[in-house]
DNA sequence: GTCAAACTTTGATGGCCATCACACTTTGAC
DNA sequence: GTCAAAGTGTGATGGCCATCAAAGTTTGAC
C-alpha cells in the first residue's frame, strides 16, 4: 500500500490551463536562454523529445529546473515513457492565449 | 570652460543600431513589468512622452533606470526638450527587426 | 542671480533565481 | 534480485537586478 505515489507526487504531473496564465509568467519562462533553446527544439521536432535528446549546456538538474518552469507557463505538456520523460510544445493552445508571439520569439532563435 | 558637456557626457544619449541587438537583450528589458508599462503607453501615445507624463509605480531614480535600459534595447529613442526628458517608440526600427513581436506582446499588455 | 521643476547619478540593500553536487526514485533489461 | 539509465528532489551558493534615498545637474522663468 501506498507504494509508488506517495504524497500526492503524481507520475503524470498537472498541467495548467493556459487561459489562466499570464504574460508576465510567459516573459519570465522564455527570458532564460536555455528555455529557449529548449523550446526552439520543441518547435523544430515533429513529434515529442524526451529530456535527454535535447542537449543543454547544465546540470541534469538544472534541466529538470527549466523544464518545470516551462511546464508551469503552459509551455509544454509533459509524459513518461518507460524511465524517459517526453516534452511537446503545446502549441496550438498557447496560439490562441498568445497569438504570435512564439512564432516571433522563434523567428530570431538563432540570432542571440 | 568645460561648463556643461563634462567628460563626454552627451546631453543626446546614445542610441544604439537596433541590427545590433539580440533577442536576449530584448526579452530581458520587457521582461519588467514596469518597463512593458512604459512600452504600452508609448505604443498606445500618437506621440512622444515626456517621462513624468506616464505614471509609474516607482521612484524617480528607478524610473530613469527602467528608460535607460528600453532606450539600450533599441525600445525607445530620448531627447531633451527643455528640462524634460522625451520618449517615443522606435516601432517601424524594431519591427523590422523583431517583426510581429512588439504587436503580439502589445495585444496582451492589459491582461496580467 | 534665484528658484523650482525635471531628471540623473551614486551607492547601498534585498530578494529572487539559475546553478550545482549529492542523494534518491522509478523503470526496464538481464 | 541486480544493475544501469533517466530523471527528480534538496539544500546551498552566487550573482544579478529592481529599488530607494540623497545629492547633484540642467534648464526655463522671473
Amino acid at each position: 500500500m501506498a507504494t509508488t505515489q506517495r504524497g500526492g507526487r503524481e507520475r503524470v504531473p498537472p498541467h495548467p490551463d493556459i487561459r489562466t496564465i499570464g504574460l508576465q509568467q510567459v516573459l519570465e519562462a522564455l527570458v532564460d536562454p536555455v528555455r529557449r533553446l529548449i523550446v526552439s527544439e520543441l518547435y523544430a521536432a515533429p513529434e515529442a523529445l524526451s529530456c535527454g535528446t535535447i542537449e543543454l549546456p547544465v546540470s541534469k538538474s538544472t534541466a529538470t529546473h527549466h523544464f518545470h518552469v516551462l511546464r508551469e507557463a503552459g509551455l509544454i505538456r509533459q509524459y513518461y515513457a518507460g524511465t524517459s520523460r517526453m516534452n511537446a510544445l503545446r502549441r496550438d493552445e498557447f496560439d490562441e492565449s498568445f497569438p504570435g508571439l512564439l512564432d516571433a520569439l522563434m523567428a530570431r532563435a538563432d540570432r542571440a
